[in-house]
DNA sequence: ATCCGTGCAAATTATTTGCATATGG
DNA sequence: CCATATGCAAATAATTTGCACGGAT
């Protein structure tokens, strides 16, 4: 939380309710919601909370590098307060996104760079498919 | 084409000429179109065919395994006719996504079944950043 | 002849925007 | 105070759907 209240500082951002809200909602799910998800969650506790102040404040923490979003085959974003590049799979069955936390993938993105010379800002690996549960 | 027509077939699924032109217009291009770009570029040969078929038609390729449907961060999906798990790099600057075609990647599908006991069936690597073009 | 596919228009869904009001620094 | 954020409603964009007609097998 602290991370949030500093980096909205540092950058001439006020620190309201509902940013604070929205972010420890993220950052308390492994869930990867969507703006929709995480405006439902809000509602009962934050009665006047609004959908466009929940895409808006998102659209924040994505500029300001403290979630990131994530393009599932759906048509909404989902979003993950964890930063780091790490991939996910998705049961395309349940639409229950996972995060594969093992340091267990190399920097692709300093390849790709050599090999295309391309300034790679940002990666997404995403593996889709059914998850044990599912599979039964 | 062939391909094309044979999979049609063999699916009970009718030879139709929108469905051959949307299948060359993907086939014919390494520009990862959407179906608005698809439909745009047949309009002047086809002036009656409708966004809607090109939408239906590209449902069912990536449902016959013809063409793979990607996720790039806008919100429309972009067409690739190449069915090969291979990763994309896309430059948020011009919205050019380009094909990494080395035989570079090992498929880690298979290492990510084994972590998560997931059947994986497809796959989808994406780096994001500034192309050559746009860096100077 | 029959059924599937097409094209049109309307409906839906996700997201964005404009603006008046409220609130944090 | 003053600028920025919020909340609402309206606007936009992408995609989907329903249905009557036409064409492929």
């Amino acid at each position: 939380m602290n991370e949030l209240i500093e980096k909205l500082k540092k950058n001439d951002c006020k620190v309201t309710l509902q940013r604070i809200a929205i972010y420890e909602t993220l950052k308390d799910t492994k869930e990867h919601p969507n703006a929709e998800a995480i405006y439902k969650r809000l509602a009962p506790k934050y009665p006047t909370i609004s959908l466009a102040t929940v895409y808006k404040s998102l659209e924040l923490f994505v500029s300001l590098g403290l979630v990131q979003a994530i393009n599932v085959e759906e048509n909404s974003f989902r979003y993950d307060a964890n930063t780091s590049p790490h991939p996910h799979v998705i049961c395309t069955t349940c639409k229950k996104v996972e995060d594969i936390d093992e340091p267990y993938f190399p920097d692709l993105g300093r390849d790709i760079e050599a090999m295309t010379k391309y300034k790679v800002k940002k990666q997404q690996m995403s593996f889709y498919g059914t998850c044990p549960d599912c599979l039964n």
